[in-house]
DNA sequence: ATCGGCTCGCGCAA
DNA sequence: TGCGCGAAGCCGAT
């Protein structure tokens, strides 16, 4: 039996894992895990190899302490699974579910070169993306009461790993991390970061620290980019170092007043479970197609719109546009491989006011995005930008150029809602 | 400071 | 068929 660990790297509160051994151990059955390394996935830099490796490397630990070998490849990943399932006569599969185009094209390239089953667990939601609803969801309204009504059957907690009482035959494995890290074909023109520690020990650690301090200020915090109200929990959630129904578990069960919990968790459970549903069942989520009608008919309308400002993909990378607030905005992107949740909105809004079409906005934001931050290529990115290019999950506002009836956000809307002054001050400093 | 209108379509009640 | 209301707003009137 394996686990084809790939979405949800960690060993603690992981549904695949949990259930790979469970059946293991039915079948009296050793059990590996398996990650597939890709030299150049997506064009991922060092910044997001530099954090999921290290996170890996704890994974290897974790599992080692409970008698579970922890196998690396390096390659494509159907033709490395496939050879691996093979060489040692491996009876099923586990792997973890995700809705992104890429790994679902290994899945089913695997599924053709094999006769062994192979089970999708969901271990990255909590109510597993399939069973909350069966089609592309308009809005978050429409997904809540499906979520709302599933929620007290799967927010449970989680069974113990056990340490594996079969021992696995194949030979010990010598992962040399060091030599790894610098054999692969990665940009390293985008520096890893160092204010946020990899790895699962440090995203129990950190949802720790939130739920005890900042979660009590995170509704009135979280939309001020000068106030550290977010919870930050992001990039951990993203390579699945932390499990999102762990983080709802605790705080679920933390002693701030509802509202607070409320929120939180509509953020945690439905905005992300929207976020994969629209990525599992719309497969063009990164294109102009992905939006609704409504939307694409406005944008067509609007296509020769005269555009006041046009910015080249550089100018815009190197944050030197006519605003400062959006150039404060990109500059922490680069910096810190995070931008502020409110200042997304914001970043994506201007990417289609100041580019020629809302394909090349979308083109932009993808590229910067999935090069900058440490939670690039996620469904909550792509949901995000579409939400700001596109108007998906969104409704029709009042028509004006080149929006045509987006939603538009301004400058002078957050200056009314922050200190613009000081978030760029502060920011430009990083 | 606050309020209403803007504007589309889903899902449910009837 | 009608109606309420929605992922974070904007703008102008008061």
């Amino acid at each position: 039996m394996i686990y084809w660990m790939s979405r949800d790297q960690r060993v603690r509160d992981n549904w695949a894992l949990l259930y790979a051994q469970h059946m293991a151990v039915r079948q009296g059955a050793p059990l590996a895990v398996i990650f597939c390394l890709v030299p150049d996935f997506l064009g991922a830099s060092i910044r997001q190899y530099g954090f999921m490796l290290k996170g890996l490397r704890q994974v290897e630990k974790a599992l080692q302490a409970n008698n579970i070998p922890f196998y690396l490849l390096v390659g494509s990943p159907p033709n490395e699974i496939v050879r691996f399932i093979n060489k040692f006569r491996i009876s099923s599969v586990v792997t973890d579910f995700d809705p992104l185009r890429v790994k679902t094209l290994w899945k089913h390239e695997v599924l053709e070169k094999i006769d062994i089953p192979l089970f999708e667990v969901d271990a990255h939601n909590i109510v597993p993306c399939w069973v909350a609803s069966s089609k592309q969801e308009y809005g978050a309204y429409t997904l809540r009461p499906k979520i709302k009504k599933l929620l007290p059957f799967y927010l449970d907690e989680f069974p113990k790993l056990k340490s594996h009482p079969v021992d696995w035959r194949g030979p010990a494995t010598k992962i040399s991390w060091d030599r790894l890290a610098s054999s692969l074909l990665i940009d390293t023109s985008v520096p890893e970061i160092t204010w946020l520690e990899p790895g699962e020990q440090a995203a129990r650690q950190l949802l720790a620290r939130f739920v005890a301090g900042g979660l009590k200020h995170y509704v009135n915090d979280r939309n001020d980019p000068t106030l550290s109200g977010q919870s930050n929990l992001s990039p951990y959630l993203h390579f699945g170092q932390l499990s999102a129904q762990r983080a709802a578990l605790a705080i679920a069960g933390a002693s701030v007043p509802a509202a607070i919990k409320d929120a939180m968790l509509e953020e945690l459970i439905v905005r992300r479970e929207l976020a994969d549903n629209f990525c599992h069942y719309n497969p063009s989520y990164d294109t102009f197609d992905a939006f609704p009608d409504w939307a694409k008919k406005t944008l067509n309308a609007h296509r020769r719109d005269r555009r006041e400002f046009i910015y080249s993909r550089d100018v815009l990378e190197q944050g030197e546009t006519h605003d400062p607030l959006w150039n404060a905005a990109q500059h922490e992107m680069v910096r810190r491989g995070k931008m502020h949740g409110y200042l997304r909105m914001y970043w994506g809004k201007k990417l289609l006011e100041w580019t020629r079409s809302p394909e090349e906005a979308l083109q932009f934001a993808l590229y910067l995005n999935d090069r900058y931050e440490l939670d690039g290529r996620d469904p909550n990115g792509y949901a995000g930008i579409a939400w700001s290019i596109g108007g998906v999950h969104d409704r029709a506002w009042s028509e004006r150029p080149i929006f045509g009836k987006i939603r538009y956000m301004s400058y002078n809307g957050c200056r009314s809602k922050f200190n613009v002054d000081k978030y760029v001050a502060d920011t430009m400093n990083l």
